[in-house]
DNA sequence: AAATACTTTTAGGCTTGTCTAAAAATAAGA
DNA sequence: TCTTATTTTTAGACAAGCCTAAAAGTATTT
């Protein structure tokens, strides 16, 4: 079995991130949204995927990946999520900073290197954005994580992921001080636009729109 | 200036590679011969990277880099020798399996990573195989170094680089347990065929063929 | 059901990077 | 110097990936 070339690569993992959000089949125009490409170069790509047998492909239907392609593709997913604790933990990058470079350290080709990466960054669960990171067997660890807006009244949680990844969001919470493992209580929800009033890390209130909430993961607590 | 291909950057540092040893304009054939590739595509190749004001080429007599071209050069190989270092001291790879692997890392484009890294192995200033790091300048720390037949019998010195990087080459040297930074003194040497008897960091006393010995580089000392 | 809007595919073309075979240039040997 | 060997270039072809424009198919409105 010889190796894929960047761009397959990227599309598998396209496929893959459409099929793992949505459940459904990857439409054309979705994944050419996703790699910044051309609907007629998806079809192109899709029928030389399909002729490789890494996804099934039907006309005006969309792609979903055979079982050797979602392999390949969570051993991507995998790889890029591991360079990005790498990047942050060992590199102190900050984490709208990453996600760009993993993009290109993701298709470097050696499972020793990944091996020992995953070892000399002790086995990390999930990624910088919170993102769990699959073993070396494809399995993911599975977190009891809802939305934000999700928590009623009163209630305490703890973040522990991002939906969205830009770097604006990113960015923002920064800026108000909103980091993986902060501690929140919802204290008062304005129902008029979903905004929401938290407490962060019991000292401090904050408004956020639901705009951002809804792009928090967080898990309850007592 | 946009970036250039992986293609194009390997070509680049295959001129350097041989412009850096004979001091002279590399051939065609020397450059499919790194490569691994054939005369034709390499002519292709130069006429483009002329065309880009990367490199000198006169037909039927070889390129020389440009300034650019050599600037960009000198990058790629500071960007893998650090690979190297990192993938030797931080990740514990053996000195005959990074070379494959810095050759995939070299092309990942973040300057920002490169310094960080750089920072993070404490600015090394010599690889794995003891050739020189370039720092962020462009320039080379050069060492008086001495291949280890010029070599005078009972004369003392300290290894410091492998002419020769082939994985066959340095396994044999972990196999007599020759490592850098090893204390040798010369015993004997059989004029026949240049065979020459070692003394082994005071301890040990070994034999090598001329072929071994003139691709160790050492350093003398008193 | 027909018209309209949107999505997807096809057709045709371009660049990059490769190859083999043949031609041309240069170097080496007699 | 002339002939032969070697190196290099050119010619022609091909696969991967991308693009734009046009055609075809599907979905949504009216
Ligand atoms: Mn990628
Ligand atoms: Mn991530
Ligand atoms: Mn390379
Ligand atoms: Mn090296």
């Amino acid at each position: 079995m010889e190796s894929l070339t960047q761009a397959e690569e990227n599309y598998l993992k396209a496929v893959f991130k459409i099929g793992e959000k949505d459940n459904k089949a990857a439409s054309t125009n979705a994944i050419a949204g996703i790699l910044n490409t051309t609907a007629a170069s998806v079809s192109d790509m899709l029928k030389r995927l399909a002729g490789k047998g890494l996804l099934h492909y039907e006309k005006h239907r969309g792609a979903t990946l055979t079982e050797k392609g979602s392999e390949l593709a969570t051993n991507l997913v995998r790889k890029h999520r591991l360079w990005e604790v790498f990047l942050v933990k060992t590199l102190h990058f900050s984490w709208d900073e990453v996600h760009e470079i993993a993009e290109q350290l993701e298709h470097v080709q050696s499972d020793e290197l990944i091996d020992r990466l995953d070892f000399f960054l002790e086995k990390p669960q999930f990624d910088p954005h919170g993102d769990p990171i699959p073993d070396a067997q494809g399995n993911f660890t599975m977190r009891r994580q809802v939305p934000l807006p999700s928590l009623a009244i009163g209630e305490r949680a703890v973040v522990v992921g991002v939906q969205e990844s830009s770097v604006a969001f990113l960015k923002y919470l920064d800026k108000i001080k909103l980091e993986l493992g902060a501690r929140v209580q919802v204290l008062e929800r304005f129902e008029y636009d979903g905004t929401l009033k938290i407490e962060l890390n019991s000292n401090e209130e904050i408004t956020i729109s639901h705009k951002v909430s809804e792009n928090l993961f967080v898990q309850k607590t007592k």
